[in-house]
DNA sequence: ATCAAAAAAGCAACAATGTTGCAAATATTT
DNA sequence: AAATATTTGCAACATTGTTGCTTTTTTGAT
């Protein structure tokens, strides 16, 4: 686990810092999405919250994470299972929001459906939300 | 229009004051959606922050705009043009963001489409942005 | 292992955004 | 027109995000 932490990093050409591995590692062994303040909170360590927004940032920039679209204000942050590249992400799957435990899914398996626009419009990405009861609340 | 207006606040049991009417207007001449920003840049007259905070959220709770999910950090509002009810909007069109002119727009003839979920999953909403160029910047 | 250069972290200060309580102003009802 | 109910604006505060700069850590080469 900690080698394969450190190999994502390298491969993305980031050196190995603390913080890098703490919050990798949070994203890893979370099946759920993470926002900023999830990983305050669990970090445990306390970094910096600048460091929180940086580096977040930087996996973005790198492929690493990818952002999730709310209609509340929050980001939340999954991890990129596709093979997604530094500032070209294609991640296809949809989302699934938990509305008893809150929490965000990337549904890998689950491909986004192709939508026929009106004349005029061409499509670049398409992100599909849904929000509903999640597997573990379901059982 | 301003007959519209008013019967729109009336209808929800919302009194008449300046910031709503002026606020409701803003959307009523604007294809595309609003941020709580664009708002206060637009209104003209000042209304304090709190005021179009206030009236943003009220204007939610009665059904009259509904939010759309971002991957950035801002909420957009936009006019229910389905027959939402107070506390409990079924909007089922899809949301259409344009990369050039930075608009959001709602595509009321565009229905979600179905999504099928793995085993144990149940949708209870489900909400679509696709990204691309919209019909002006296209033309 | 040691050192120099490069990169990242932490800190402080700030900006932007959102929230709450309350008094004054406005709208509605009688 | 007056009484009541509602909304507004203000002030104060909380939260979230940003930027510049100094110190610390990492890296890559000796
Ligand atoms: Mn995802
Ligand atoms: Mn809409
Ligand atoms: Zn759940
Ligand atoms: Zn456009």
């Amino acid at each position: 686990m900690q080698a394969d932490i450190r190999n994502i990093l390298k491969r993305n050409q980031l050196s190995v810092t603390a913080s890098r591995e703490k919050i990798l590692h949070l994203f890893l062994e979370q099946s759920g999405a993470l926002a900023h303040g999830d990983i305050e909170k669990r970090a445990g360590e306390k970094f910096d919250r600048v460091t929180v927004y940086r580096t977040l940032q930087t996996f973005v920039e790198k492929g690493i994470i990818h952002t999730i679209p709310t209609a509340d204000n929050s980001v939340r942050y999954a991890l990129c299972k596709d093979n997604c590249e530094a500032g070209h992400h294609h991640d296809q799957h949809i989302h699934f929001v938990c509305s008893h435990c809150g929490q965000t899914f990337c549904l890998d398996d689950v491909v986004t459906p192709e939508i026929k626009l009106p004349r005029g419009y061409s499509t670049n990405h398409i992100e599909v939300v849904v929000n509903g009861i999640c597997r573990e609340c379901t059982a």
